[in-house]
DNA sequence: TATATATTTCAACAAACGTTGAAAGCATGA
DNA sequence: TCATGCTTTCAACGTTTGTTGAAATATATA
């Protein structure tokens, strides 16, 4: 009797949660090693359900891929976007700095305190895996993340009016890059530094990109009437 | 008679030629998908040889994508450290500036007359997978870049002597970002930019960089005596 | 031309893959 | 209690995968 009923309370928390179990487990596992190489039954097994489950939630396994990369997609555009939008209130009517811009697209994402959660660790990874990727790149990036970036691009170019658009983009393109390449923690900085760097403490980066990025940004956008 | 003499030429020709294009077929679809999604019949098949071949000359499968990723790594290495040493001695005896040391870096991969050649837009593109694979990075970028970008971290603290050794390795992260997912050539770049910008003509984007990292490093790394 | 070595082809192996129809289990409401 | 619909399990399907011995061919050596 005991016995069934705390299997009952088991199984019904078990079955609310084994959605997000198999997102969790797909997500671990697609952030370490990317798409081909991990089979639905490792994701399976480490969601510890049957194999045919991912299968009704989801379906197919790019279904479920995509499923994993949008679920905290929101947020991220959320969090910045209210940044931006913040920092353009403060700055009010002048456009807002560079590096306000900066911290606004930077500061929620690294410093946030959701990042010692369990999860969001491994979704950045994702990230960085999409976006370094041609096949899932242009979907899901574009889907997904393109529309909230419109937006920064669109305050950039009024705190820098005589940039030429180019110069803006692959400005942009540097930041993007930077950022992606610190959320693939693939641990390459903790031996060229000697173990000086952590590539997981991403709020531990957060000051320098900012920096980095900032002057970058400002330097490469400067006017050009220097003919 | 003439048949048979051609077709010994054809094929003394293309048998010199088949290690060569089976590295040319592997690399062209590593760097388009990565390594787990491409099978070695398309690589045969691309390659026009038999299934069996590359194993014959390679080994196995990953030791045939490390052949691909080795190939052309020691180039980049002599191109780079001889440009650095030219900007070393041209400078003497004061250290080179950041921003040479930033056009050492980035000048002879991005602006050389190579990449408009076949395999070289090719191979940048893997090394943008490798580079934030956690599963290949560790080994290969560790195995045939590292001591390179040792040698590039020794300029930059002699030019930076004030810098913190976390803000000189994260703005190098920074720096590799930037140029990786450039390298990646995802198209996401003509998205956004509404074709203003093309992710596969590098050349055009290397000022932009050059200004975007000498900036981002003499900034991020400056001497923080200001508390 | 004969012999030895290197290259290429062929055919097939066992293993692992994503996917699915059908059966079984379970909760909910009549 | 029974019937309904959602969830989970089971077992197996047909493909595709990397890999490899053994045979066949080509090249080099003498």
């Amino acid at each position: 009797m005991n016995e069934q009923e705390s299997s009952r309370v088991e199984n019904s928390g078990e079955r609310i949660d084994r959605k997000a179990r198999i997102l969790d487990a797909a997500e671990a596992l697609f952030s370490e090693r990317g798409f081909d190489s991990v089979t639905l039954r490792e994701i399976a097994k480490k969601a510890d359900v049957d194999l045919a489950l991912p299968n009704y939630y989801f379906g197919r396994k790019p279904e479920l891929f995509e499923a994993v990369f949008q679920r905290r997609a929101k947020l991220i555009n959320d969090w910045r976007l209210a940044a931006l939008d913040k920092a353009i209130k403060a700055a009010s009517p002048a456009p807002p700095s560079i590096r306000a811009i900066m911290e606004s697209y930077l500061k929620p994402i690294l410093t946030g305190a959701h990042i010692t959660q369990p999860g969001w660790r491994e979704y950045y990874a994702l990230v960085a895996y999409v976006n370094n990727s041609t096949v899932w790149g242009s979907k899901l990036m574009s889907n997904f993340f393109d529309p909230m970036v419109a937006r920064f691009l669109e305050a950039l170019r009024l705190s820098l009016p005589d940039a030429d658009e180019q110069d803006l983009l692959w400005s942009y393109q540097c930041l993007s890059g930077a950022l992606t390449l610190a959320f693939a923690q693939t641990g390459r900085i903790d031996r060229l530094s000697g173990g000086v760097c952590k590539s997981t403490d991403l709020s531990s980066a957060y000051e320098t990109i900012v920096e980095f990025c900032s002057a970058g940004f400002t330097s490469a956008c400067r006017s050009k009437t220097h003919a």
